[in-house]
DNA sequence: CGTCGACTTGACACCTATCAAAGGCTGTGG
DNA sequence: CCACAGCCTTTGATAGGTGTCAAGTCGACG
């Protein structure tokens, strides 16, 4: 289940006996800001996390949302280039940049399994630019709600799926204003297409609506 | 110079004695398409290479411009993600997935190596979609424009720049359409910033305004 | 010289950003 | 338990930017 069960030593810095599956954060927390030393790796266990990239000129993109088993961390260089705190209560598996290129060297098969993960990173950076190159609110929209499906697992009708994110990351993950997002949104729950049952939830009503308002494939990861 | 010198066999497949720097292709030559068996990494030599996604409806995005140093091929799963061809004759070195698997197990530092290149694959997927994210035409022209000339090594005023890609590659990169792309390259060519002296070149005028457009918006009619 | 494709320019409509205000949920304090 | 404050969200009106459709220009090439 997790990435480098061995490779951290209990008296690294950041650890201590009581958060064995991994380090415990509550909503809010900030693993790391922009422009900190780039010095580990974050593995998501549990809870979602949001990475952040603030202009200078006050604007705000949401670069990424990370969920369990999804790795936070890569593409930076030295520095990280963007902010990332948790959603929602977390758990995250840290792993110094050093313990890495030491287990690499132990064992080499982890090279390829990392491999494995940042070409996921790719790809999921390949579906985000596909998101935003649409052209109209709704499409970006409906294939950001099924992207969230896929990735909690529950890409089939009236499940309830979280939506830990505020409307302001939506719209800064997408690249629209709150109000269009919002806007889009009610007119999903008119159509009959999702239920908005109160903040921070949605209920998928008709996927195959959903996915023909997208009208590409929904596929992430 | 090249990420494995060693690692491709002369016997392999797809080589041949003639192409001693790497394979050569001439401009519109296609690596690979989607859906094709992905079993190779390539890195680009000479030339620039192109790589879109084509929707069902037709539309199409330009996922990436692939210059010399970039690695075309991470990211993908089993199957190649999208389409792959040449803008200009060019050199790539082609290197097989079965390959490299081999050469990390022999040299455990060459997946450091490989991990940093696809870190920086991520790292300019993040600028792409920091791009993407930017509200007006605009920005994302001059931002496009600076990515240019500074991948070219380029970014001073009076260089000639080649931008080898028409101006559909470049709305379809930019999630804008051919009109909204001349009509700004010409506004910016106005307004004295860049010089368009014939198809398939620019040249920067004024450095520090075009920097201005990209980061925040100032919009003069 | 003529044809064709790529690019530019123009007119107009639609979508989304912007500005503004009201509604609703949540947590706090009386 | 209720009242209130604050923030998030929704809804409305307007204006501006970009897409769309259409025509015209430029350059490459045979």
């Amino acid at each position: 289940m997790y990435l480098f069960p061995h490779a951290a030593p209990e008296s690294h810095a950041e650890r201590n006996a009581a958060d064995a599956p991994g380090r415990v954060v509550g909503a809010t927390t900030v693993l790391f800001h922009e422009g900190d030393h780039a010095d580990a790796l974050y593995e998501v266990v549990t809870g979602v996390f949001r990475a952040t990239k603030v202009f200078q000129d006050g604007r705000r993109q949401v670069v990424a949302f990370a969920y369990p088993g999804d790795i936070i961390g890569f593409g930076h260089g030295d520095a990280y280039r963007f902010d990332c705190d948790a959603l929602t209560p977390a758990r995250v598996q840290v792993t110094a940049r050093g313990d890495i290129s030491q287990a690499m060297r132990q064992r080499p098969e982890l090279g390829e399994k990392l491999l494995t993960l940042a070409a996921g990173e790719i790809a999921s950076m390949h579906e985000l630019s596909l998101l935003l190159c649409r052209k109209s609110a709704m499409e970006r929209i409906a294939g950001f709600l099924l992207s969230l499906a896929t990735r909690t697992g529950k890409l089939a009708n009236d499940q309830r799926i979280s939506l830990p994110m505020c409307r302001a990351d939506i719209a800064d993950h997408l690249g629209l204003t709150i109000e269009t997002v919002s806007r889009n949104l009610t007119k999903l729950k008119l159509r009959g297409i999702i239920d908005l049952p109160g903040r921070g939830n949605f209920i998928l009503r008709d996927l195959g609506r959903l996915q023909a308002l997208a009208e590409c494939e929904a596929v992430v990861h």
